[in-house]
DNA sequence: TATTCTTATGCAAATATGTACATACAACTA
DNA sequence: TAGTTGTATGTACATATTTGCATAAGAATA
């Protein structure tokens, strides 16, 4: 990989939120719908947003707009180089670091109907 | 790892010139000398030094001072877990992109005398 | 002690990143 | 078409990181 593209991934990899955001993706191996991301991670709604951008322009990660609704899974566009990496980083993260996250999303998809998202967000404001 | 402590090795090593340090350290697993490091990355002492404290600040590399020479090496100190989450890392990295520096660092080790470093660096200003 | 060499650090300016909010856009439904 | 819900983005402000420079600190040697 490439000097440059390497620092990018870290780079944006190193933030708490978008690391869990990946944490999870890399623990489902599963698209995760954006107002799942938010009750699980109990963030404002722009913020995941942001941060799925974020992972987005660096090739993390890669929507998938069904509807209204957006589904995102680690990218598979890339190569699987990365995702081999991306892996080999999040799998350092200690489980009871988001064991909750975990649990709240496992409830989302648990309300899911024929697989698919049918709930929004509560809105945190 | 916590969260926490894996978004600061990220974050540390998610920088071009720090994560070369890192690379070459792991290349020759072999303790290098600061000056070395100067001659081989072709960066101004000081620039060195920043960066081996950040590195030093998150128990990625440590130091060994041996007169007025300090060698670094990556930190045996800290858990083996980050030091293979470390090697995982640098090891995608393209050798052709530091394959100067490694080169340059190979040529330094071999002006050394008994194992020691004997000269210091070109003054980059 | 004075000097020289290697390494480390404090500070200020420039640059980048994170955060919050408002609001836009997209798609469905009545 | 209007309203509603889910998602995305632009902007402004706060905060953090990077960089360059001057200089200090540590150690050897004359």
């Amino acid at each position: 990989m490439q000097l440059d593209k390497l620092v990018g991934l870290l780079k944006t990899a190193s933030h708490p939120k978008r690391l869990r955001i990946m944490a999870l993706l890399a623990e489902f191996d599963r698209e995760v719908c954006v107002c799942e991301f938010v009750d699980a991670l109990d963030l404002p709604q722009y913020q995941v947003s942001q941060h799925l951008r974020e992972l987005r322009n660096n090739n993390l990660v890669e929507g998938r707009r069904e509807g209204t609704w957006v589904y995102y899974s680690l990218s598979d566009d890339d190569s699987a180089e990365s995702r081999g990496l991306i892996q080999g980083i999040v799998k350092h993260l200690d489980r009871e670091d988001y064991a909750k996250q975990i649990e709240r999303l496992e409830e989302r998809f648990r309300k899911r109907e024929s697989g698919k998202c049918v709930i929004g967000y509560d809105d945190k404001g």
